[in-house]
RNA sequence: GCGGGCGUAGCUCAGUGGUAGAGCGUCACGUUGCCAACGUGAAUGUCGUGAGUUCAAGUCUCAUCGCCCGCUCCA
């Protein structure tokens, strides 16, 4: 039975192992940043790549792209992003609750419309707080910026202020038309990207769960209006099994339905991904979210082309222009699509897969995570799937001497070639095995006296410390069927 | 940002005003023939950072940075 991970244990082995440092430690550490050590990046980069295997790879439906970070402003305003990033938050001075603005009720229902864009009124007097039912009691709305800028430009007096995306998906959608016009793709397919985002996260959270800086892998389906919901449920499962396939626990993953009112402004479903961590309250969190972002990306992009001259006048102040309207034959505007078979044109609808692979790789960990009795020790290991695993193979002599590490040089150097292995020769064999278990290597390769004899070594297995005996000859393939590979 | 907890060796931690420690890990040599063996030896600290109080601060005070938990938000 495998022990339940404490985060505590997870971030100590993380730091003692070479997973994952903190940002600047040296300096005494910067908020909500760290790094990934020698072992993390391989086993992040493990992850991204079971990600773009299964997306991309494995699809004849589903191209790559690799965007810049920094893109142009309008992408932000025609996103959302520069509207909708820019919340205004207050705390209630009764009970200490911080609330958003634009979520605070009314204490009296009001028979008053509706308006049609919520207006930023700063008068709270008639405003309840959620938490405490206090009606009026709130502090100076405080204002956050939630996406990080910076310059572009090297003269400072002529720059551009620009933003680090706050997602990946705008850069799909900006290339949309690219994508189609420079391959012979049609709808319905997909466009995938890996890549770093930021967003200035009122909070962080738990290790490297929720950080301003972090890498997303979206997948940004498009397809026609009326067959987005059966592509929906084909990218939850796809990707809900995507997890289950490379060792995460059935009983530690499951489905939440939003619920109409936390859809964000662009969507028409969303369903999260959730895992178990081991922090808060033990409460399931977000690996990933899929969303159905219907055809109001590409749509208010193309407003947002058609706004570029108020952005010529404004001087690129997006806080002065509005989008302009979208045109009366949207359909046949830039970012549309012409069907011809069925010579229709659309605007397609999108179907979102969006994982955290910072998040990802965590939920990787902790589930691998176990610890376990041994002749009265404690064996720490962590049971990665084999595509995911940091190392592939140790590769050992039994002993310094008798010639067993010429024999286990010339296997190593000749795996290297394929696999990422780890060669070493100090200390006893034993200790040899657990240091890998603790870095997660599956196989361990060693040469011992007999085969000088036969040519024959013995691969030791993680998971069950079994032992096998394979020729020397034999063991590229062996591992390669083991590690399907 | 607010409230609570915490910060001493790579990791886990002891050290309540008087010479900075232990276990594990790491390294070297010897030994060792399959699961964290043993022996000998070694390296490793701005006690998170900066001020203050004091003859004397890891220890007391203040500020600051960072981590964890909660509020809130999200990939």
């Amino acid at each position: 039975m495998a022990k339940l991970a404490r985060l505590d244990d997870i971030v100590s082995l993380c730091k003692r192992r070479g997973f994952i440092y903190q940002s600047s430690e040296i300096y005494g550490g910067l908020a909500s940043c760290y790094d990934y050590g020698p072992l993390g990046a391989e086993l992040k980069r493990n992850v991204r790549n079971a990600w773009w295997k299964h997306v991309v790879q494995m699809r004849e439906d589903v191209v790559g792209l690799d965007c810049s970070i920094l893109m142009h402003p309008m992408v932000w305003k025609a996103s959302g992003h520069a509207d909708k990033f820019a919340d205004l938050v207050t705390v209630c001075k009764k009970c200490g609750t911080r609330s958003r603005v634009d979520h605070l009720q009314d204490s009296k229902p009001s028979n008053a419309p509706v308006p049609a864009e919520p207006q930023q009124s700063q008068d709270l007097s008639g405003k309840v707080c959620p938490a405490c039912g206090a009606v009026g009691q709130f502090g100076q709305p405080m204002a956050f910026k939630l996406m990080f800028e910076t310059q572009m430009g090297a003269n400072v007096d002529d720059t551009m202020t620009l933003f680090l995306r706050p997602e990946t998906a705008q850069g799909i959608f900006a290339n949309f038309r690219n994508v189609l016009d420079s391959t012979r793709i049609k709808v319905p397919f997909g466009i995938a990207q890996i890549g770093k985002s930021f967003r200035n996260e009122v909070t962080t959270k738990a290790f490297i769960f929720r950080t301003r800086e972090f890498e997303q892998a979206e997948l940004e389906f498009f397809c026609k209006p009326g067959t987005d919901e059966s592509w929906f449920e084909h990218w939850k499962q796809q990707r809900f099994n995507w997890y289950l396939e490379y060792g995460i626990k059935k009983e530690n993953l499951r489905f939440r339905e939003h619920e109409k009112d936390e859809l964000a402004h662009y969507a028409k479903a969303c369903v999260d991904v959730e895992y178990k961590f081991p922090f808060g309250s033990g409460d399931w969190q977000e690996l990933e979210g899929i969303a159905n972002r219907t055809d109001y990306d590409l749509r208010q992009h193309q407003r947002g082309i058609r706004t570029m001259n108020d952005w010529y006048e404004n001087k690129g102040d997006l806080t002065k222009i509005a989008l302009r309207q979208e045109s009366e034959d949207y359909l046949k505007g830039p970012l549309a699509y012409f069907d011809e078979e069925t010579r229709e044109r659309y605007v397609p609808y999108v179907i979102e897969p969006s994982a955290g692979i910072d998040r990802s790789t965590l939920a990787f960990l902790v589930d691998a995570y176990d610890e376990e009795q041994v002749n009265n020790e404690q064996r720490n290991l962590l049971r990665f799937h084999p595509a995911l695993a940091p190392v592939k193979a140790g590769v050992f002599p039994l002993v310094k001497k008798d010639g067993m590490p010429e024999i286990a040089m010339n296997i190593y150097n000749d795996l290297k070639k394929y696999f990422t292995v780890f060669y070493d020769e100090k200390a006893a064999v034993g200790r040899r095995y657990r240091r890998q278990d603790e870095a997660g290597t599956p196989y361990c390769i060693t040469v011992d006296g007999q085969s000088r004899e036969d040519n024959t070594v013995t691969v030791r297995e993680r998971d069950s410390m079994e032992q096998t005996r394979v020729h020397i000859d034999q063991v590229k393939t062996y591992l390669r069927e083991k590690l399907d590979l």
